[in-house]
DNA sequence: ATATAATATTACGGAAACCGAAATATTCGC
DNA sequence: GCGAATATTTCGGTTTCCGTAATATTATAT
């Protein structure tokens, strides 16, 4: 269509390349799948409750506390009982939770340097730009739920068939 | 440095929306990390051995031998002997393994097609040239074999401690 | 020709991370 | 106080991987 079919292909073929370098090897020994998430899920809301984590990362509960288990004992993040309702859970970052995402940011933002190394400033620039459209698109695409409950009792579009 | 710092942010904020569409669940629960990538290296060499696999994906034999042990099963790639060589194991994917990697190459183009919806022609163009200048560089950097093994037996640097 | 090396499979036992169901504990709201 | 909500614990089971060692088959070198 305008010249990504091959690009894919090429993509493809270096998946392995762009997506598991040296560098993040640590990391995947450290953690599960969904402990990545579920840290950075905390460090996205900054507080969030058993409940909430399992309708993010889709676990189980008993999983879930499972997961945490293991970030408790590590030492990622705290694990507290709500003050206004105690039989609520409320998990955070500890500080050497914060540290590690630094780092992961960081180490994000040292790989993407050097995967950008070639381009020049303008494509750069460019590419920014883009990157923004593409994350905004896919935050409407994905989550319409703010744009719906505004809409919701505006006008209804009913298809006729 | 370019502007690159808070869209990384947000990139981390989407991970999941990027890399975890519903379209990818099916291929989820029918293979494994290591089978994925066995199936697209296959695909991309048409012929390899257990060894050359074995290098690939950096798992030990036996563990490789299970891999393709599953994929066999599944039906998605054939395993045969060499002809000059009867020690050594040929494997190639099957015509259902090919349909398979069709399929996804397609669900990756339509995924792309999705996110890419927002831009415009130019911006897409100009993201194809700079997805192809990254590979490239991507390719320079992470394999460099071809100078390495023509340098070989040239100049011989060796570091004074 | 025989020993050695290379290639791969098989056979263990064991670990990590998950599932799902059921039992338990606490606490909240009515 | 009772039923609902929130989370943990327990338990048996599954998948996918690890690592080691034994085995089978074939190629190569001396």
């Amino acid at each position: 269509m305008f010249g990504l079919d091959n690009i894919i292909d090429l993509f493809i073929d270096n998946l392995k390349k762009l997506f598991f370098p040296e560098e993040w090897i640590e990391l995947d020994m450290k953690f599960s799948k969904t402990e990545i998430f579920s840290i950075l899920y905390l460090d996205k809301r900054k507080e969030i409750t058993m409940t909430e984590l399992v309708e993010y990362i889709n676990v189980p509960m008993s999983t879930a506390t499972g997961i945490v288990d293991r970030l408790v004992k590590k030492g990622y993040i705290a694990r507290e009982r709500s003050e206004t309702d105690r039989r609520i859970v409320v998990l955070r970052l500890t500080e050497e939770g914060s540290r590690l995402i630094e780092n992961l940011k960081d180490l994000i933002y040292k790989y993407l340097d050097m995967i950008l190394a070639d381009l020049t400033d303008e494509e750069k620039q460019f590419l920014a730009r883009i990157a923004l459209k593409i994350v905004h698109n896919l935050e409407n695409r994905l989550e319409p739920k703010k744009a719906e409950t505004q809409n919701k009792n505006q006008v209804k579009k009913i298809d006729i068939e």
